[in-house]
Order: C-alpha cells, then sequence, then structure tokens
RNA sequence: CGGGGCGUAGCGCAGUUUGGUAGCGCGCAGCGUUCGGGACGCUGAGGUCGGAGGUUCAAAUCCUCUCGCCCCGACCA
C-alpha cells in the first residue's frame, strides 16, 4: 500500500476529547473516527489490525474444535421475553419496533438465538458436544461509553457457545476455551491475568475473566500475591479479622447525640469501627430492603444484587428509608419487622457490637447476633479490600486496575431448561443440554493491546495483529537513484508476499519517520542516498532503538527471515 | 440518572465578561527554497459560530428551550 493513497491522515495534535492513550493514539494515527458515543469507525489501518486478530481468534477457536456460523444481529424481543433476559440487560438492550410495531431488538448477545437453534438440530446425545461460534457485531445501550474503543456501544464480538451432556463436559469444553483464550493473547502481545467473575446478566455460575493489568483500567482486580487467587471486585471474597473470646454482656442504651456516621460513632463512643454495625438500605426491584454489615466494611452491591436475585439494585433515598419508619442515623435491625434483612457474615466476626437502636440520637451498646436480632439472609455481602485476607491461602490480598478482554462463562441449564433445548441420553432420557459461553471482544482487544505496546513517538504493534510487516521509507524521492531502488524494492516486496506500507510521499526524513513511529509498523526499512552509496538499507525494529545497515542484495530475503521468527 | 465541562473551518484553539461585518496555528491546494527526527517564504481555498425561538437598529456574544460530545460517579460482558 501507498501511503499517498492510503485513506486516513495522521495528525499532529488529538481532540481534547481523547484521554486514554489507546484512544488518542488511534485518532492521531487516523486509524479510528467517531460518529457518536462509543459509536466508531475504523479506517484501513485499523481495520487491518482488527481483521488480524479477527483471524487469529478465528484459528483458534477452529484449533480447538469450533465451528463457526452467523446469526441476525435483528432479533425478536419476544425472544428474550422468554429468558427474562430482557428485564436482566434492561435498558442495556436496544430495542426498536418494525413497521408493523412489532418488537425488535439488537442482539447484545446470542445465548437465545443459538439455543433455539440447537434445540432443532442436536436432540441426541451423539449430537454433542458442540462448540459453535461466531464474530460479529453486538449491540448494547451502554449507561456510560468512555474511553475510546474500550467500552463502546456498537462493537465487534467472537461469542462461542459450548453445548455438552453434563458438567464433564461442560469442565472439558471449558478448560479448551480457556487455554484457546490464553493462545489468543499471547499472539495478541498481551499479558493477561485469569480472574474469578461475576457473571452479571449473562447468568450461570462460574465464570472467569481474563484482564490485562492497565492503570487506566476500570475494572478492579483483588488478587493475593502469595498464591494464585484472583478475583474482579465484584466477585473477591476474602477473609476478615475476627475477635474472639469475648463474653455477651446485656444489651444496654447509649446516648449519641447528633452522631449519625458510624465514623461520629465510633469516635463519641471510642470503639473502633470494626465494633460497630453499619445500616445499609436498598431498594430491590421496588422493594426496601435493609442491610447489615460490619462498620469498617463496604456493601458488594452485586454480591447483594445475586443473593436477592433482583433485576435492579439501588441505594435508597433518605425520604424511602425515613418512610419505612426508621431512623436515618440511629438505624437498627433490633426490633425491625416488615422489612427484609440481610446480613453480612461479619456480624458474626466479633462481639458486643454498637449498633443504632433506631430512636434518634441513641444507639444500642452490646448487641448480639442471632441473641438481640434476626436477619432474613445471613450471606457474604461484603467488599474485599486490600490487607484482607486471602480466601485461598491467608495471606494478605493486594488489588490493581485491569482491563477485561475476555470473559467465560459456565452457564449450566437455566436457558436451555427456559428454551427447551434437550437431549436424549443413550437410555433415552431426556436432559437440558449444558451450556457455556466465551466472549471476546475484539476493538477492546485492539484498544488494550495499544495500551501495552506504545511508547511517547506512537504505537507499536505486535507483528502479528500490526496492519503491515514493513514500512519502506525512501528519503530524498526526487534523488532518482533512491526514487527507483524504493519502487523496485516495493514492486519485490509486494510480488513475494511482504506485507509493505510504502512511504512514497515527498515528505521530509522528519516527517516520515514520526509518521512511521505513530504508525507503529514492525519493521521500518529506511533507503537514503547515504545508504545507497554503500549499496545498503537501513532496518530498524519499531520496538528497538538501532538501525542496522543491510546489504541490498537479499533484502527480501532476510526480512522475511525476521518476520517468520516473530510471527 | 446525579455532578462538572465543552460545542466557532478537517484538527487544536482565541473571540463571549463589556453586542457593532469571524480570527490564529496546524492541515489542505499552487509556486519556490530546504530537508537523516514534525523546515521556510509567498499565494489561495475553506465557517448555517451545534440547532430552534426570543431581545435588539445590530447577536458567536444577552435570554429561553433543545440536541450532541467528554469527564467523575451511579450503572454496566
Amino acid at each position: 500500500m501507498r501511503i499517498s493513497k492510503l485513506f486516513g491522515k495522521t495528525q499532529r495534535e488529538i481532540p481534547a476529547e481523547a484521554d486514554i492513550v489507546s484512544h488518542q493514539l488511534l485518532i492521531k494515527a487516523g486509524m479510528i473516527s467517531q460518529v457518536a458515543a462509543g459509536v466508531y469507525s475504523y479506517l484501513p489501518l485499523a481495520w487491518r489490525a482488527l481483521r488480524k486478530i479477527e483471524n487469529i481468534i478465528r484459528g483458534e477457536m477452529d484449533k480447538a474444535g469450533g465451528q463457526e456460523l452467523s446469526m441476525p444481529v435483528l432479533q425478536p424481543l419476544e425472544l428474550w421475553q422468554e429468558t427474562g433476559r430482557d428485564l436482566a440487560f434492561g435498558k442495556g438492550l436496544f430495542t426498536l419496533s418494525d413497521r408493523r410495531e412489532r418488537k425488535l431488538c439488537l442482539g447484545p448477545t446470542h445465548e437465545e438465538v443459538i439455543t433455539g437453534l440447537v434445540r432443532y438440530n442436536a436432540q441426541s446425545y451423539r449430537d454433542l458436544p458442540l462448540l459453535l461460534y461466531q464474530i460479529q457485531t453486538k449491540f448494547r445501550d451502554e449507561p456510560r461509553p468512555r474511553a475510546g474503543l474500550i467500552r463502546v456501544r456498537e462493537f465487534t464480538m467472537k461469542d462461542l457457545y459450548s453445548f455438552d451432556t453434563d458438567e464433564e463436559g461442560l469442565n472439558q469444553s471449558y478448560a479448551k476455551m480457556l487455554q484457546a483464550y490464553q493462545n489468543i493473547y499471547k499472539r495478541c502481545g498481551l499479558p493477561t491475568l485469569l480472574v474469578e467473575a461475576d457473571s452479571g446478566a449473562i447468568g450461570g455460575k462460574d465464570s472467569h475473566e481474563f484482564m490485562v493489568i492497565a492503570e487506566n483500567g476500570e475494572d478492579e482486580i483483588i488478587y493475593c500475591p502469595g498464591c494464585q487467587y484472583a478475583a474482579n471486585t465484584d466477585k473477591a471474597e476474602s477473609i476478615i479479622s475476627k475477635i474472639e473470646g469475648e463474653e455477651p454482656l446485656p444489651l444496654e442504651e447509649v446516648d449519641t447525640p447528633g452522631m449519625a456516621t458510624i465514623e461520629d460513632v465510633s469516635r463519641f463512643l471510642k470503639v473502633p469501627q470494626s465494633k460497630t454495625f453499619k445500616a445499609v438500605f436498598y431498594v430491590a426491584d421496588g422493594k426496601l430492603v435493609f442491610g447489615v454489615i460490619r462498620g469498617d466494611l463496604g456493601v458488594n452491591e452485586v454480591k447483594l444484587k445475586n443473593i436477592l436475585q433482583c433485576y435492579e439494585l439501588r441505594l435508597a433515598t433518605e425520604a424511602e428509608v425515613i418512610e419505612a419508619g426508621i431512623v436515618a442515623g440511629s438505624a437498627s435491625p433490633i426490633g425491625i419487622s416488615g422489612i427484609k434483612v440481610i446480613a453480612d457474615n461479619s456480624i458474626t466476626s466479633g462481639a458486643n457490637f454498637i449498633a443504632g437502636a433506631n430512636k434518634p440520637d441513641t444507639h444500642f451498646r452490646n448487641v448480639n447476633y442471632p441473641r438481640d436480632f434476626k436477619a432474613d439472609i445471613m450471606a457474604d455481602i461484603a467488599r474485599a479490600k486490600v490487607g484482607e485476607g486471602c480466601p485461598k491461602c491467608g495471606g494478605k490480598l493486594s488489588s490493581t486496575q485491569g482491563i477485561e478482554v475476555g470473559h467465560i462463562f459456565k452457564l449450566g441449564t437455566f436457558l436451555s431448561e427456559k428454551l427447551g433445548a434437550l437431549f436424549i441420553d443413550a437410555n433415552g432420557v431426556s436432559h437440558p443440554i449444558v451450556m457455556g459461553c466465551y466472549g471476546i471482544g475484539l476493538g477492546r482487544l485492539l484498544a488494550a493491546a495499544i495500551e501495552q505496546n506504545h511508547d511517547d513517538k506512537g504505537i507499536i504493534w505486535p507483528l502479528p495483529i500490526a496492519p503491515y510487516h514493513v514500512y519502506l521509507c525512501p528519503l530524498y524521492l526526487e534523488n532518482p537513484q533512491v526514487a527507483t531502488t524504493a519502487e523496485n524494492l516495493y514492486a519485490e516486496f509486494e510480488a513475494q508476499g511482504l506485507e509493505v506500507l510504502f512511504d512514497d510521499r515527498k515528505e521530509s526524513p522528519g516527517v516520515k519517520f514520526n509518521d512511521a513511529d505513530l504508525l507503529g509498523i514492525p519493521i521500518r526499512v529506511t533507503i537514503s542516498p547515504r545508504t545507497l552509496e554503500k549499496s545498503s538499507i537501513e532496518i530498524k525494529w519499531r520496538s528497538e532503538k538501532e538501525s542496522q545497515l543491510v546489504p541490498l542484495e537479499g533484502v527480501t530475503e532476510r526480512l522475511k527471515e525476521l518476520i517468520r521468527c516473530v510471527a
């Protein structure tokens, strides 16, 4: 490809709205262009890189036994109502009506469609297991698209679905995909961390995310430096300190004038926050719920949402709390009725806690569970924090930020049951198919690859996903010898199947070198009167500082060799 | 959805406080001189000032409404 003909120009300045490096570089390099919030066009260079990623993914899916197919983006909303996942996705689902006012949606994922497809095409255990996938556009009306290609509303996703006869089969499919994913990231130049995750709107039990560690990633990962434990904060568990051996004392009231927060109360009564109970109020699908947790801990709303099995969860407003007859600031689970109480396991981590008395300016001392009140549900609803104990080995937990570049789920049978995707076993007995699903966002992977592979000059593409392999960079094109050599080399490279971007512009060396660095093509080949004096050209890796002079003779072979070694 | 910010030429911005015929830099086109790390000179093209309504002799500027974009939070594969 000749740069003079390439669609997409590099820019000197970047739009103010881009504030993460992959977004800035993609725009500066003229590779993407925004159309609306979270909606982008890919220009030729970025599109080539994306197709490289796509082919790597396709290769790994095929190798793992996947079969590629294609399902529609446009789907009847009815299909989603059957599984109830229209509610789980909520406003994230793009919906529309056709000319006859039939409700449709744009697929945010394809479990419904594929399960329907499998229902008609796999009825016997002989048809299973199946690994079916597509690489296709998804639509999700994200509450807040952000960070360029990292969180968008329209994106290309590889989604594979596994169908097995039993749990054991699912585990095997899951393991195959896990390995395939690791191969993909490795080939894309991305070190990833496998973390335990919440399955969110997709549903199911077990799930893992692949995270690229990145300062500006939007996910927080809790991990243990001592063992392999790593989990998304949505999911992370921890061991909190316990106070043992304290004898329960009788309940007593204390005056706490004007003390409404845990900080106030703990300071006023001179007890650590870990010896208090915090009351937190949420509205779950319209119903007020009362959360109780140890005062030094925070509620993990994802865990809470899962335990309540609700679609929508939000903090209650003060008005809603007061309306329920609760005294804000001195709220208490003691003597409460008509409202669901969810308590975190931490409330049994000691004895003689401080809690509200549900009377203004009054608290209780020596509150003990279950002596003084009952919780409807006892569960882990705490947000794991740095410094707490690792649930696996007891070591101290750390945290880091990451970008989620893949998510795999063990779905089990809840969708196949709802949609009637059954198979007949060897004994003629019918069972629901055991499902898994496995997703990678291609654009996000591309952005994450740039986040990981760049310097202050521009992108440094890992060779397997680089739009081109060689940047042919002649200087002083008005020099006939340079021009002729460059043209000849370009023709030869093309003929030999090298992927070459030819900077055939009559620009100054500075401009060309800067653009070469910005575009990030792995190998730069420079030709100038200076190199031609020695019948040579210069080869420089984008990732390295130094270049080397190489004889013109046999350059093509040499480049092919270099590319073979890396790819 | 709550909080904050911003919409003026392809890009980056000034001009808005105090109303008076829309500017700068980059980029783009042409010519010339340069050029191993974003050169310079001259000439030129390019703008419904996000949109609608209002106030006024006069609106990018003041008022009202509205649309869009970005950031933080809520939320979310």
